[in-house]
Formats: C-alpha cells, sequence, structure tokens
DNA sequence: CCTGTTATAGACTTTAGGAATCCATAATAA
DNA sequence: TTATTATGGATTCCTAAAGTCTATAACAGG
C-alpha cells in the first residue's frame, strides 16, 4: 500500500503556487520544470485539482493555475482525495453481512489519519519554508 | 491506495484462530474453506504470519497453525505489518534533500494511524464478536 | 520404518493499475 | 488571427497483486 507517486507531484505543485507565485498564475510549463515531470503528465494531476475545487485554471496567453481558495483552506486531505479518490483504504471481501468487525476497525484507524490529514493547511507548510 | 485482500485475509485468519480455536491447531485446509479462498493462496500468508512471530505452525497429521502470543499481545497493526511490510506510505522522489516537509506531515499522519491500529488488539474483536 | 498429512517454497500465469508519452482539440489573451 | 495555454483521449510500458500448480520438506501415528 502506497501513495501513488501523482500525489507527491501534486502536493509538491500547490506548495509552490502558494510560496512562489500567490498572485500570478504559473503554467504547467514552469511548474513541470520545477518539479521534473513532462508537462503531459503534471497536466493530468493539475486538471484533478481543478475539478477538485482546488484551484482555477486559464487558458490563453499568461493563463496558468491559481489558487481557488484561500491557503489557510486547503489541506493535505483535499489534495490527496482530489488525486486518489475518497474510497475507503480497507474493504472487506467476505460476505458475513455488512458489519465486518475488522473493517469498522481499520476504518477508524484511516479516520484518525484523515482527520489530522484535514487539519493540516498548505498555509501551515508554506510558513515554515519562509522561515527558513 | 488500497490494503492488498491479503491483508484482510490475514486478518480473517488471525480472527477465526482465536475466536474458533483456541487451544487446538487449525490447519490451512479449514482455514481456506471457512474464508472462501484457495490453500495454496492462504498459505502464502499464513507463512508471512508465522515469519513475523504470531503464530506457530506444525507440520504432519493433525499439524496447523496456532497462536504463538496471547491474543491480548497482538495488535492489527502486527498482522498488517507482516503482510504489507513496513515501508512507509509516502517517499517524496523530489531531490530537495532529505528534510521534505510535506513527507513530514503524511509520515506524522501514518502515525496517527498505526498509533491505532497497534492498540487495537485482536482480543478486543473477538470479545465483541462473542458478545453477540 | 512407512504412510498419510500438513506446511513451505519456487516457478509460473493472469490481470489491473500506475506512470508516462503523444497527439488532437478547445479556449482565450494579445 | 495567431500564439499560448489547458483539456482530453488513446496508447504503451511496467510493476505488483492475485492466484494456480507442483515439488519438497517435516512430522505424527500406526
Amino acid at each position: 500500500m502506497k501513495y501513488s507517486q501523482a500525489t507527491d507531484y501534486a502536493l509538491h505543485a500547490m506548495l509552490y503556487l502558494v510560496t512562489a507565485a500567490p498572485d500570478k498564475p504559473v503554467g504547467v510549463q514552469l511548474l513541470a520544470e520545477k518539479l521534473g515531470v513532462s508537462q503531459t503528465y503534471l497536466s493530468k494531476m493539475m486538471t484533478k485539482l481543478v475539478k477538485a475545487g482546488l484551484i482555477q485554471s486559464a487558458t490563453g496567453a499568461n493563463g496558468g493555475y491559481r489558487l481557488r481558495r484561500k491557503q489557510e483552506d486547503i489541506s493535505f486531505l483535499d489534495i490527496i482525495h482530489a488525486i486518489e479518490g475518497t474510497a475507503s483504504l480497507f474493504e472487506c471481501s467476505m460476505d458475513h453481512g455488512s458489519e465486518c468487525l475488522i473493517q469498522q476497525v481499520v476504518m477508524e484507524s484511516e479516520r484518525q489519519m484523515e482527520q489530522y490529514l484535514g487539519n493540516k493547511k498548505i498555509a501551515d507548510v508554506a510558513k515554515l519554508m519562509q522561515a527558513k
């Protein structure tokens, strides 16, 4: 079980949008260069972030991506869900009704993780970076 | 990102060992029948549990698997780690030194989840089942 | 010391999803 | 109208999960 690399890229892309260019839109070209990924591949993830309502895009000259919400209102969980989807990490495949105690335990542990990720905002990390 | 189905099987197999046969060893044949999996496939997971020190195996007639520790000392995390391995869920692929703030956040969230899973013992669930 | 029973190991196949590329198309600012 | 930028679909490559098959090792019981 691992987070996809796409999530890694998306998190770093969001952090870049916040720290390096809070005002002007950033194109996928520059972004891809900074992260060391191909443009076409990265654009897939950016599109997901757009559809999730985290950023907004503009085509045409001087277009690119910009935050849609305030950076204090974008959590790690938001980004991760946008890329990985919101399905549960664990689904029991047995047929013992819908009441699997094992599943309940694992899902509760997942909730613990998500609670932390939901409280951690992209702004928190941005501040730490600028403090250096 | 998902838990493998093997983890699902292993968790259920362990729960069966505890609830249905705390005394006598259980063979993979019976176990596989109860879970609805093939013997050879399930045996792979049982072997991992053996190597992790959670259960012990005995060959020959009347052999099978038995707990090695007390059921109060076997956590969900023990079982999951035995099957999935202990590698981190997230590894930053960028080259910005070993100090990736994003990675630190995600790893801390993982710790939250693991703490819950480490405190949840197989005995806890076994008790709930018997209460019904 | 056999014989049946059981676990372990390795090789192998199939399938699904991640990772990435390429190209065509839509939108829009200058 | 043109250059610029995002979006979308099709396609390829590769790895890991999921599962099967078969051979081998270990051992209890007669």
